[in-house]
DNA sequence: TGAATGTATGAGATGATGCTCATACGTGCA
DNA sequence: TGCACGTATGAGCATCATCTCATACATTCA
């Protein structure tokens, strides 16, 4: 594997490696959601939501959709999903 | 998801959110080895290795078996392969 | 048993991270 | 056009993470 593909990967995680950003992911498994629903959701600052997503996106984990004011985001691809269930599978194994 | 599987999973890809940890597990992508081999395989100190073998022990991702002197690292279960292959072709695709 | 080797751990320094607050941007409507 | 609303971004602060260095622990063998 090339250095390249592992900071890649590392960088991956290190973004999906924080609870509030879990959250986020987890309230869009469920479908997209504005930033505002998002903030409500997981309970911290419209702004808190923002620095969060941005994170999301640059790793390509989240896609933002505008309708008018509001920006929608949803989980980028199947893969997001499946790395998740697959964490969590390996997580309550161990308990 | 309650609160403390959303900071287990946090946990656990923080854990992986490090590119020394990916190359530890890269290296034990091919087999167990001990700490001396994976520390010239990765390029740092053996007292490094350790420190991050400690975190990747605690999240149940490598395991390990003593024989004499040496102390031989394993990835723990399938699952973890699973999540790095799975983390790689997310990461892959957008190149 | 005592020395040597391999591994583990604690403390401390440096750098990174996530929040808040203030502010800017973009869109729709009066 | 100008204001209001939703979202994005930058700076700054408090906290946390990773490394190095020193030291402790465990095992083997002379």
């Amino acid at each position: 594997m090339d250095a390249r593909t592992v900071e890649a990967l590392a960088e991956t995680f290190r973004v999906l490696g924080d609870p509030t950003r879990v959250r986020i992911l987890e309230g869009l498994a469920g479908g997209e959601r504005c930033v505002s629903d998002l903030a409500s959701l997981v309970g911290i600052s419209e702004s808190a939501v923002s620095h969060q997503l941005r994170l999301l996106r640059g790793m390509h984990l989240v896609r933002p959709r505008r309708a008018g004011r509001l920006v929608y985001y949803a989980i980028d691809d199947h893969h997001i999903l499946a790395l998740l269930t697959q964490a969590r599978t390996h997580v309550e194994e161990h308990r």
